[in-house]
RNA sequence: GGCCCUGUAGCGCAGUUGGUUAGCGCGCCGCCCUGUCACGGCGGAGGUCGCCGGUUCAAGUCCGGUCAGGGUCGCCA
């Protein structure tokens, strides 16, 4: 058996016999000569088969010409024959001539999705629209921006950690929780690992992440909600303030933002016409009351009663900060106590900020991230501020009580950065199965 | 969950003030075509117009409800 050979690695071979395996973009069956244009993961290929005549001149159905006949687009098959580089073929300048084709599985012939089918269509058929190039690069990027993220945690001495999702209470609010049933109890699905990855600072752990999913039972309309989505998480001991949290979270996304133009970015340019540029440190920091202050002076007031931030005008600061500092990123911080939970660090002589940051990417929050709070006396005091009872808050408030070290970390989500590295216009196109309030298949 | 828009063939769409047999492109099927590469030519099949109810002599078209999708807001990552 000839050892099957990826389509990207045929033209830097030279003429001769050869085996690839694929499945079938387009069959151009002619009388005196067929053509198949096969696509396996890493490109697409022709393949040439000049049908033989009898003595008469009159075309002969021998193989492999009856069995390219019966191929229908998305057939899988394996093929040998001898590579040819010929000028003549437009796709790659290179095609094999068949010497034998087997036909693994052959497609129901018309397929339900085509290339120009709506989103929603596609995802009812979402193993074939995997199959576009696009959606492959989605996902092979994914792979190594997180392989970037975890080696950057590894090397510098985190300790990846597993936390459960299932769970006895809510792990912030209680409003958006999926409950399922626990033998004769019931159970909730972790909307965040928040309160296990505090645990691990009290553990003594020093530095954690954890990539994991997280499920929310919001029935949020938007091209950015999902309510199961891939949360990162990291959380270290030892800060100042969330500056360090900060600190920590542009040199993740530095390193993989690094990694995924090095290993993508032309495939990125080509397939999707974006430069994936590496942010440059430190990311434009803006206190949350000075960028509502700075819309505000270029012509768009927030229409919110609370202090926080709407859409809008996320993208309107994104706007100013390309604008002034040509980043994609940047940091809102001190949000106002009011609008961040309870376990959020305030401000040492202004209870009414916290030590806390959002981070928008091209216009849209990607993340939050805080320094936490430690202290026992205080933590139940804001709780209680929050309108929760203590005693609900079962043993997390246990994890400051018996010693814990200054903390904080943030979350954020794997398919929103993605999203908006590759300027997609929905978290659903970069998610292998979506799952949202309406769609629980595929 | 609120507001706005959309639902017609496998896919993308058109369908006039309500009026005979609901059209177009792609795809699919058949035949033809010595090299195609968005192949080309000829022919063909394929639709209870999202669903339920109402108005009317008559509904794809008007009205009500419902389901699904898109956008946006709220919520957030």
């Amino acid at each position: 058996m000839t050892a099957r050979i990826l389509i990207k690695n045929l033209s830097a071979l030279d003429d001769g016999p050869v085996s690839v395996s694929g499945w079938v973009e387009t069959v151009r069956d002619q009388k005196k000569v067929q053509f198949v244009v096969l696509r396996d993961e890493s490109g697409a290929v022709q393949l040439v088969n000049p049908r033989n005549s009898d003595a008469d001149g009159v075309v002969i159905a021998d193989e492999p010409a009856t069995s390219i006949s019966s191929l229908s687009q998305g057939s899988f098959v394996t093929v040998t024959g001898q590579l040819k580089h010929d000028e003549r073929v437009k796709l790659g300048g290179i095609e094999i001539k068949l010497a034998g084709l087997e036909i693994v599985t052959l497609a129901i012939p018309e397929t339900p999705i085509a290339a120009d089918s709506s989103l929603d269509k596609r995802m009812d058929w979402r193993f074939l629209d995997l199959r576009n190039q696009k959606q492959n690069l989605i996902f092979r990027i994914q792979t190594t921006f997180e392989h970037a993220l975890r080696t950057y945690w590894i090397e510098n001495d985190f300790i990846e950690l597993h936390t459960p999702k299932l769970m006895a209470s809510a792990s912030e609010s209680s409003a958006e929780l999926f409950e399922v049933e626990y033998f004769d109890t019931k159970a909730y699905l972790a909307q965040s690992p928040q309160f296990f990855k505090q645990m691990a600072q009290s553990a003594g752990f020093g530095k954690m992440f954890e990539v994991g999913p997280a499920f929310r039972a919001d029935p949020s309309f938007t091209s950015r909600h999902a309510t199961e989505f891939t949360s990162i998480d990291s959380e270290i001991s030892w800060i100042d303030s969330h500056e360090d949290v900060m600190a920590l979270h542009e040199d993740l996304l530095v390193a993989a933002f690094t990694a995924v133009r090095a290993k993508h970015g032309d495939e990125v340019k080509a397939l999707f016409n974006v430069e994936v540029t590496v942010p440059t440190k430190p990311f434009p920091r803006i206190p949350l009351a000075e960028a509502k202050e700075i819309v505000k002076q270029h012509g768009y007031e927030v229409p919110r009663d609370d202090d926080d931030m709407d859409p809008e005008g996320e993208r309107r600061i994104a706007a100013y900060v390309k604008e002034t500092y040509g980043h994609e990123f940047v940091f809102l911080t001190d949000y106002a106590s009011s609008i961040r939970p309870f376990y959020h660090m305030r401000h040492e002589g202004d209870a009414s900020l916290t030590n806390s940051y959002d981070l928008i990417f091209n216009g849209t929050e990607i993340s939050t991230g805080a320094q936490r709070e430690h202290r026992i006396d205080v933590l139940v005091e804001q709780a209680k501020e929050k309108g929760l009872d203590p005693e609900e808050l079962g043993e997390y408030l246990d994890f400051f009580r018996y010693g814990v070290p200054t903390h904080g970390g943030f979350g954020m989500g794997l398919a929103r950065v993605l999203m908006l590295m590759l300027h997609q216009a929905s978290i659903r196109e970069v998610t292998y199965l979506f799952r949202g309030p309406t769609r629980l298949v595929p």
